[in-house]
Parts: C-alpha cells; sequence; structure tokens
DNA sequence: TCTGGGGTCCTAGGACCC
DNA sequence: TCTGGGGTCCTAGGACCC
C-alpha cells in the first residue's frame, strides 16, 4: 500500500498536439465520391481561378499551391486531372464535424484554421497510455465517423507539435502519429538536421533566405542559434521560435473567443467591370456579409475601407489600387450605414477610365458593442429599431439562406459573375443535395 | 480568355510634445 | 556663434499564417 498522502500531482510538462486533415477539401470531395480515390484531384479558388488543395497524385505531377488553373490544363488532360470548384458549405460543415470529435479527446483546443487544431494534451494524454497512442485513436475515430484522413503531432511547444506533424506527414513510418517528446534527444536531432529552416512555423521564403545566407539551413541550425543574434538580427519573432524549438513554450492556446480586430470582405469578378452602378453593387453585397460576420460577434466599426484593383495581370491596361478610410462619426453594425458610409469612399476613389478586377471592404476599428462610447448626442432610444431590424435580418438570412434579404443597393440580380463550373453538391447542409444511396 | 481570400503581429520612421 | 534629447503615439508597410 501506498503511502504518498500528496494532494496534487505533480506538475507535467506542458504537451501540444497538432492534428490536421490530410489535403482537406480534397478528402472532404472524396468522403461523398468514392470514384475520386486514387485520381489525382485539385480543388479551385473562387471563379476557379487556382489550385488550392491538391490530392498526392497532382502534388506528385509537380503542380504548386496556388498554381493559376488555365496554365496546367493541357497537364491535367494528359493526366486526367479531376478539378473541382470550391464548395464550402461542405468544407465547413465537415470541419465543424472533426473539431467535435477532438473536442471529446481534450477540452483544451484551439481551432487555428479550417482543417487543424492545437489541443493542450498533458492531462488528458495518460488516459490513452501515452500521446502516440492517443493521436492513433484520434486517427481512427475521426476517419470512421467522418472518413477523412488526419496526423497528428506531439511535442512540448506549438511549433515544435507542428513540426512534429509535419514529419509524421511525410514518413510512413510514423503511420501518421509522431510524437516528438517520446524520442531520444539523438533522434530528435536527426529529424531536425533531416529537414530545411523554410519547414519552422514561422520562417517564410524571406526569412529562409535570410537564414541561409548566415549560414542556418536545418531546423537543427535554427533550434541551436544564438538567442542575442537572432534577436538583434530577425526580431522578437523568431527569437521566440528559436526557444519554442528548444522546448521552452512562448504561445499558448488562443482564446476562442477572441472577437476579430478587423472584417474583411472582397471578391475578384468573374471578368473586369467598368460601371460605378456595377461597384457599387459589389461594394453593398461585400457591406452585406463583413456586418453580418460584425454582429455575429456582437462588435461595431468605428471605420469602414474600401478598396478597388485593376488586373495586374495585364500590366499594359492602365493600373489603380485605391482606397479610402472613411471614418463614421458614431460607430454602428447596422447594414445601411455602412453601406452608405463605403459608397461614399467608392465614389471618391473611382476612376471612370479603368477596369476593375477586384473590390473589397474592410471593417476596422472593431470594439464591443456593450463597451461603446456614448456620444453627446446619443440617443439610445432611437437605437433600438436598428437593432431589431438587423436581428430580424441575420434571423432570416440564417434560414432562408445568405442574401435572401438585402439592401437594395446591392442589387436584384441573384449572384452569378462567380464562375464555379465543377462545384459538388452541398451533400450536408441541403435538404435537395443530400447524397442518395440506390 | 483565364491568376483566391482572409487574417495577425511587429517594426521603422515621422509627428509631436516637453 | 552656439540649435538636445527623450518620450509617446500613429501609420504604412512588411512578414508571417492558413
Amino acid at each position: 500500500m501506498s503511502t504518498d498522502i500528496s494532494l496534487s500531482p505533480p506538475p507535467r510538462r506542458p504537451l501540444f498536439g497538432l492534428v490536421d486533415v490530410n489535403n482537406f477539401y480534397v478528402s472532404c470531395e472524396r468522403a461523398f465520391n468514392p470514384r475520386l480515390a486514387n485520381v489525382p484531384v485539385v480543388v479551385l479558388s473562387n471563379n476557379d481561378g487556382c489550385a488550392v488543395a491538391r490530392s498526392n497524385e497532382v502534388k506528385a505531377l509537380g503542380i504548386k499551391m496556388g498554381a493559376p488553373w488555365f496554365q496546367m490544363k493541357t497537364l491535367a488532360r494528359q493526366h486526367g486531372i479531376v478539378a473541382l470548384s470550391s464548395n464550402y458549405a461542405l468544407y465547413g460543415d465537415m470541419s465543424n464535424r472533426v473539431m467535435s470529435i477532438l473536442r471529446g479527446f481534450s477540452p483544451d483546443i484551439e481551432v487555428y484554421s479550417i482543417d487543424e487544431s492545437f489541443l493542450r494534451v498533458e492531462t488528458v494524454a495518460h488516459l490513452h497510455g501515452g500521446a502516440g497512442a492517443m493521436g492513433h485513436a484520434m486517427r481512427q475515430r475521426i476517419r470512421q465517423w467522418t472518413s477523412l484522413p488526419v496526423c497528428a503531432g506531439f511535442g512540448g511547444s506549438k511549433t515544435l507539435a507542428k513540426f512534429a506533424n509535419h514529419l509524421a506527414k511525410k514518413n510512413p513510418l510514423f503511420d501518421g502519429v509522431c510524437d516528438l517528446a517520446a524520442l531520444s534527444a539523438a533522434e530528435r536531432q536527426h529529424w531536425m538536421e533531416k529537414y530545411a529552416v523554410s519547414e519552422v512555423w514561422g520562417v517564410g521564403h524571406r526569412l529562409a533566405a535570410r537564414l541561409q545566407s548566415i549560414g542556418i539551413r536545418s531546423v537543427f541550425d535554427l533550434a541551436s542559434a544564438h538567442h542575442p543574434l537572432i534577436r538583434r538580427s530577425f526580431g522578437v519573432l523568431l527569437e521566440r521560435t528559436v526557444a519554442e524549438l528548444q522546448c521552452t513554450p512562448c504561445l499558448d492556446l488562443e482564446d476562442l473567443a477572441d472577437p476579430k480586430q478587423q472584417i474583411m470582405v472582397s471578391r475578384s469578378f468573374g471578368s473586369m467591370v467598368q460601371d460605378v452602378a456595377q461597384l457599387g453593387e459589389a461594394v453593398a453585397w461585400h457591406i452585406d456579409r463583413a456586418a453580418e460576420k460584425l454582429r455575429a460577434q456582437r462588435s461595431v466599426a468605428a471605420a469602414v475601407y474600401v478598396f478597388l484593383q485593376t488586373n495586374r495581370f495585364r500590366p499594359a491596361d492602365p493600373q489603380h489600387n485605391p482606397g479610402m478610410l472613411v471614418p463614421l462619426s458614431d460607430p454602428s453594425d447596422d447594414t445601411r450605414v455602412l453601406t452608405q458610409t463605403a459608397l461614399h469612399g467608392l465614389r471618391q476613389i473611382h476612376r471612370c477610365d479603368c477596369w476593375y478586377k477586384k473590390c473589397g471592404v474592410m471593417l476596422l476599428e472593431l470594439t464591443l458593442k456593450r463597451q461603446r462610447q456614448e456620444t453627446l448626442f446619443d440617443e439610445p432610444v432611437a437605437r433600438a429599431p436598428s437593432s431589431q431590424l438587423m436581428t430580424a435580418v441575420d434571423a432570416i438570412n440564417r434560414v432562408w439562406g445568405r442574401g435572401t434579404l438585402r439592401t437594395g443597393a446591392a442589387g436584384m440580380s441573384s449572384r452569378s459573375e462567380m464562375h464555379a463550373q465543377h462545384r459538388s453538391p452541398r451533400y450536408t447542409t441541403r435538404w435537395d443535395e443530400l447524397p442518395v444511396a440506390r
């Protein structure tokens, strides 16, 4: 019988996990269409512009992330590449399913992007017999419940978990799960020497080039770098990354409730636009969307930025990429106020002789609605109808679909300017698009 | 013909103040 | 004749991420 009567367990070292879905958009498409298995598949961005997700077969053909679709059509024909338009309704729903499964493993979770989450696991890993075994259990359950393939990486910091995940994905011997904390120091060094410094989370292509010029080439080189030198030459961000690689966690999971500090909505046009009325409709449409996001996080905006872009891939055309920041005297979440503000800005910046390829809006200087400063001339009672109207608009659009109810400025025509020729059905979010078993 | 969309954070430098 | 030095705030731009 144990005589240990200590009341609290010894503190455990932090252990972070990173779980992500392999080739997420492609895997979602394959989940509902078995014919896509083992054939090269790409998913295209809005307007069917660029490749934003690639199956392994497509990666093997050398097609890069972000490659323009029109440039690879010949290659696509030769190899039978299947191209799909992006289907964000489907991907968003599948993402929610994966994240709720992960919440069943650890309550400490940060949904980092549509296809990946960080987790704190030091308090729960022992329930599964260690982080590695837990990673395999996650893989198995997600596979069984959603049919999506995931990889899991574990380490003593977020940066190490990221790197572990990369190892799990690239090396079959890990079978999709890598726990760096369970490897020996010599093994860790072996893997860190094997990968270029550009694989480190937080090192983009510019930093990688500068690091290489001073002899820091591998992940291990960076992990062994001299702190003050890194701080002096590259700033605090990279210094923090070095500490994280040395297993000193500097970044914790982030609070999911943090509201956004800015909200942006922009789109390229299917074809170029010159007419200011048409530009105005697009701007108003974007404001509709942005204001909806703004209200969803219960904030108000104190400024609106509106911008236009001509086609930079046609340098012979007149280029004009103006933008204007328009402050609001009274911060607002009312679509009508924000639309008027944005259209005022648009009229100032637009030039009649230019063809525009893209326009967008940003809502800035956001604050929580309940923390709003009252102005001298405020009449809180006068705000109530606006608030009720916006609540009703959002409720109707939630039920009947985005854009069902919108401002007149956003136009009467349905959104047909965008190209999306190869979109799959919204299998999981529309009754009339449910998959049918025969 | 055709080239995505959305975020965050840090730093340098100028304006301004005392 | 001689023209300082330190601090804050703001903004634009750059770097990174997915």
